[in-house]
DNA sequence: AGAAAATATTAGGCAAGACTAAATCTTGCC
DNA sequence: GGCAAGATTTAGTCTTGCCTAATATTTTCT
């Protein structure tokens, strides 16, 4: 068997079978425990890459053709084992790119996103290994994305999100999301940034803010406002920020 | 006026006005002077890319539409200011991605065509940029050739090809043609690389090799063999590949 | 259960790029 | 000056990806 390669993939394939993948792992994350595996809609992958449902059943017909995906029409779509193993080789391209983009060469944590997005499709492996071994492989991307090993075994700790975690608790700032970059800088403003404890002092109900205040700085994103030490500041963020905001729960103490 | 950018262009129609350029080079370069400015054929573009002449003429008529060549039917093509533009915006970022690779993540430089003639189409400006500045802004590649200006200068110094070197003279390396990898190892092997000195030791006559001995040793490229101080050896090379290593004459001496 | 709403697929198009086979220009040569 | 060789273009297809409009299926709600 050990049917390797094939034909290389496509720049829009790997896109969606990354976008599949990460649906997939939200949806695992949402539901508790996974039931069955959870599969990923027409719908959901074409808002995720921003085309129209019709051009994403097509382009399911044709995975599916290839062996990445299985599909059944109506049902919904999940990924075959060579359809994982090549979403986690483009994502760990992504994370390592986007790794190498900040400790090497400098880039702001709000802009390395979409520079990754394109140069996934184009980097050699030899080139992603190399980047990884310049900054010390690291094991998580800028946003706090844990990054894919050679291999293909990505660390799939458990997270919560921050606007779940109650009243009181200190946590770990662990992973944001990285797409939009005005959200990047506003948190790297605030001082939510990875590897960052904040306290969680209080939360409005129905949806009301959530007031934080940082206990220990972060590592990433100082860097992008220069400030530092302002650590003692409370601020207020809103729930559906919040819900972007993954944590570590540090020790829990009831509230 | 001043009619920037328009949509992105491709990375074929990059490749294409890229290859178009470096024959109306290699034409003016040869014809000694420039006549009328040279028309680049439609079989040579489809030699250089690989691809057949009847897909080339298809790709010429949409060039000509978008104003990037001018285009007469079975007359050849020449670029437009615009095209030229292009062209040479494509080939800095083919070689300051080759002269990072080199220098930052330490590629041998007979591997660095190849990715290069990836990410140039997926790199933005703002990456050209950084990486450029990051090693110390770099005149030429790893190869010698010239990396042109963000404002899209060249530097167009004329080289003579070593092939043409009088016996007895003594020439600096200063470019050797990218596209064969093992080509470059070999020239590596004999220490013909960019900043070397080689003195033409003898010609044999109807095709015959040409004898060189290393006079200095070049920068680039011993570091891919490890070997150095042989710099007392003799070695021969036949005229077709001598006609890809381009010199700088050092002293005019008569044979 | 039955209708409305949400999801998803089909039908029909389009543009970019590439191919092969069959014309058609241009040129060099006798 | 004409003709064969070489260069180039045309004709006719394909595949990939994407779009809109129309249709079909599934789910949800009364
Ligand atoms: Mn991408
Ligand atoms: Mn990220
Ligand atoms: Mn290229
Ligand atoms: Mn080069």
């Amino acid at each position: 068997m050990m049917e390797k390669s094939g034909p290389p993939l496509t720049a829009p394939v790997e896109d969606y079978l990354k976008t599949i993948f990460e649906i997939e792992v939200a949806d695992a994350a949402g539901s508790g425990r996974r039931e069955h595996p959870p599969a990923a809609g027409t719908n959901e992958i074409a808002q995720a890459l921003g085309i129209a449902p019709a051009s994403v059943t097509g382009m399911l017909r044709r995975l599916a053709e290839q062996g990445l995906i299985s599909y059944e029409r109506y049902r919904g779509v999940r990924l075959s084992d060579a359809g994982r193993r090549a979403a986690l080789r483009t994502i760990r391209r992504h994370r390592v790119i986007e790794a190498y983009l900040t400790s090497a060469l400098g880039y702001p944590w709000d802009r390395v996103h979409q520079e990754a997005e394109r140069l996934e499709h184009a980097a050699s492996d030899e080139l992603i290994d190399r980047m990884a071994a310049a900054i010390g492989e690291p094991t998580t991307d800028p946003h706090g994305a844990p990054i894919p090993t050679r291999d293909g075994t990505l660390d799939a700790r458990p997270l919560l999100a921050l606007v779940d975690v109650d009243v009181g608790h200190v946590v770990r700032i662990r992973m944001v999301g990285d797409r939009d970059p005005e959200r990047l800088r506003y948190l790297a403003e605030l001082g939510v940034t990875p590897g960052a404890d904040v306290r969680v002092v209080a939360r409005a109900p129905f949806g009301g803010p959530i007031t934080l205040r940082i206990v220990r700085e972060g590592s990433e994103g100082s860097r992008v406002t220069g400030r530092s030490g302002r650590s003692d500041r409370e601020s207020a963020i809103g729930p559906s920020l919040a819900a972007q905001v993954f944590v570590e729960s540090r020790r829990k103490r009831e509230a």
